[in-house]
DNA sequence: TTTTATATGATTGACTCCAATCATATAAAA
DNA sequence: TTTTATATGATTGGAGTCAATCATATAAAA
């Protein structure tokens, strides 16, 4: 029996709401709250996560970036993805010691998320403003975690807007590891007016900014320019040289970290 | 074959390290990450879920404050706990628009839960210092949610400390719920330093306290007192008029909002 | 109206997960 | 040392989950 589109698109929205409510709920569940089958819940949450928001797992869904899920998929090795190893790359970067910011941003949080293999901090002190990288680093042995104020941006799960960037004024950072959206002969760009303003906001009061962009980010250019390369301190991305040249980016050797 | 008490515990820090990282992790996972048995694995999620701090699903475990589950256990009717009684109530009490303050803890958890049930909010301003809460809240219709800042505390995924109480001093609040540890004839009291502290910070800032505490709190005084009687306006909870005054709590009809 | 496309629910077989039980090895206690 | 307690892994039966397939009803298109 077919059904309106409209309806199963307010169903499929719903099924979000849900997950997002509760994080986590069993596919006998779903049924049970959107009164449909089994078959159908499956069928949802298929379509739903191929947008993105969920992850599917055994028996039931999660809201998304509560858990990336990404160290499950993102297996040692050749296949690892290149966000994994810009954020070693980027860990590598940072001291035992000392304070640093973590932006928001599925590769800022792949930094979290390797950040929590070093054993050796001692009391590192780690600002963030991303929800995400907040979770993944409670509790973690070393570090001390500060979360900075904010309007919060539903899409990225982080807080911005003028809070946070008055909140930044009581901080300097030994470094900043910032994400973005585009980079291009002319720098980083970000296709959100709040980012792109929170983040300029935050190059002064950090003595090493980190950009951490993978390949995929390479030649596009969104309407919020960010940094120019003389602003930073150094790209750490999987790009190579001569992807970078091809782009119209020079960058000298101590800026550019090829992950 | 019986194995030392302390290579026990060891790895189940390990795991709550594991699961808090990864948000979630299916049984097989973890058993390749302990390299353990299966049966192992599950015996030590019994033991870290008793714990608190995770909670196991079909397939495996979330960390813990990403989702309470709550809403998937406390099913409607007679059976529903003190919590979600509480929660509903202090949701009516909330004003369709207008700015309000959330607190840390599992009750107040609750209150953001229901609290999205609303259909009615227009632009209502919620500010948390709650992770939990910032999740649960984070792209509900009709909110604008914003978080305070702070050093993140492990146990409660709050944020506290003199950031919090700064970042206070920019609001001021139609409405305040907050949680507490104990009531007795004195009034409310809490264990934690911090949190008494950013709690009676945030007292001037608010038109309406309304402390959410259910009955087990009744009687049990707790080191750090937040609150008299007298400067709250209104407690709700699931205790009935014969308990309070059993505890030697008199309490203004206008007071006293029962679940 | 007629035709086509598709959303749904039921069924099925393979697979996975789980709690309980049992034997065993070894730490801890006596 | 001897005894006791217990942490572990293997096994097993039962329950739950999943993807695929199919029939059907109905929205959307012709």
């Amino acid at each position: 029996m077919r059904v309106p589109q409209e309806l199963v698109d307010l169903r499929r929205e719903e099924l979000r709401r849900l997950i997002r409510r509760d994080g986590f709920l069993p596919v006998a569940e779903i049924c049970r709250r959107l009164a449909v089958s089994e078959a159908t819940v499956r069928r949802d949450l298929v379509a739903v996560e191929a947008n993105g928001h969920i992850t599917r797992t055994y028996g039931g869904a999660l809201a998304d970036y509560n858990s990336s899920f990404a160290s499950v998929t993102e297996r040692s090795g050749r296949a690892r993805p290149a966000k994994a190893r810009i954020a070693e790359c980027a860990v590598a970067q940072i001291p035992r010691t000392g304070t640093i910011f973590l932006d928001a941003g599925t590769t800022i949080e792949a930094v979290a998320r390797a950040l929590t293999h070093r054993r050796d901090l001692t009391r590192l002190a780690v600002v963030t403003n991303s929800l995400a990288a907040a979770t993944v680093l409670g509790g973690a042995t070393g570090v001390e975690l500060h979360v900075l104020g904010g309007m919060f941006l539903n899409r990225q799960a982080a807080l911005m807007g003028a809070q946070a960037i008055k909140a930044l004024g009581d901080w300097s950072f030994d470094a900043a590891f910032l994400a973005g959206e585009g980079m291009d002969a002319a720098g980083i760009s970000n296709s959100h007016e709040h980012i792109a303003g929170f983040q300029r906001a935050l190059l002064p009061q950090a003595q090493r900014v980190c950009f951490c962009l993978d390949a995929s980010k390479l030649g596009r250019a969104t309407p919020h320019r960010v940094a120019t390369w003389r602003q930073l301190s150094a790209l750490i991305t999987d790009a190579s040289t001569s992807q970078l040249v091809a782009a119209g980016i020079r960058l000298p050797a101590n800026k550019y970290l090829q992950a």
